[in-house]
DNA sequence: TGTTAATAGGGAGTATACTACGAATATATT
DNA sequence: AATATATTCGTAGTATACTCCCTATTAACA
């Protein structure tokens, strides 16, 4: 039955032809190694990305912040009680619409995201140190091409697709 | 800060520039699809791992099946409950050594694998759709290189990782 | 104005993926 | 044989990442 030794494309018989298990695999070694650089922090790869957009835009809402990074409004709501608990950000409320509860980067906030920032690219860099720079490129465009084609097939869709516009493709069209 | 546009290694400053986090984004995706497509039998990605390592070898401990697919132990320990609960395995003792609690899967088991594994197959050629053969190819190779440098990184690292040797790897030495 | 839509958030529930601790069993050493 | 170590599993707790259902507020429409 499995006996077709040919490593023809998508023969996802066994687990490790599965683009998603090895998709799965390399996440959870990255979140190993994020947790593992950042330990003397005790931050999660998620509470960092919340605290990456508000580091750039200060305040936003909870949907606005899930939409731009592509997380679950529940699971923003859940990070952000997190941090708020740790004083890395407080939640104002709107003065125009009283629904949103915002979420606001606070000082001590900003001086986190600056001192957890090397042990970040140290783990980010970790992750990818086994590809030369020309295979980095490539897993990062085909990775981004992913990305972009599957976007409203995801569950949480990121409505700023259209903006981000995929700084590989932008660089090619560059140097094109 | 941020206006450097050139596409050099490892510009991290923005979270669609950290490798981590185009990692993250498509394990979501890769899930979302999976269960949308796996809809009728609701099944987990997870769950369907755990039931294909017993599909093709019957029997066996938690901590096997956890290390042969990079899971936490705990993790597999959850999914066997839900598992067992359905029928689709049974937990059966062993005869030599009284501290494992097998996990054997049940011809309903075997059934249901046969009948997911069209949708599960869709799942995954889904995901990767927007690649053509050969980028799909480069994309699987760089995956599975970073898979196997960083295994012993992980917090769950392989024990089969010698044994499995990389199927593109192997691909290469029979071409070469 | 009154009713309906959409939007923002909260709460409960499920599943994955860990850590930490402890109990029971098995093996190795003294 | 007795002790120490290793193995296997269990429980409890945390965090991510969803689901579904509910309330409050706003906006749009009749």
């Amino acid at each position: 039955m499995s006996n077709k030794k040919q490593p023809n494309r998508q023969s996802f018989d066994e687990l490790w032809g599965r683009p998603g298990f090895l998709i799965r695999r390399l996440h959870q070694i990255h979140v190993g190694m994020f947790l593992e650089e950042c330990t003397e922090f005790n931050v999660t790869p998620a509470q960092f990305a919340v605290l990456t957009v508000l580091y750039y835009q200060g305040t936003l809402d909870q949907i606005s912040i899930a939409s731009q990074i592509g997380f679950d409004r529940n699971t923003v709501a859940d990070v952000i009680r997190r941090l708020e608990h740790r004083g890395l950000l407080d939640r104002p409320a709107s003065i125009s619409d009283k629904r949103p509860k915002l979420a606001r980067i606070t000082d001590e906030g900003r001086e986190f995201v600056d001192a957890v920032q090397p042990a970040m690219i140290k783990a980010q860099r970790r992750l990818v140190s086994p590809l030369s720079a020309e295979e980095y490129e490539t897993l990062m465009k085909l990775m981004d091409k992913l990305l972009l084609e599957n976007n409203e097939a995801s569950r949480a869709p990121l409505r700023t697709k259209s903006k981000r516009s995929s700084q590989y493709e932008a660089a090619k069209t560059t140097t094109d």
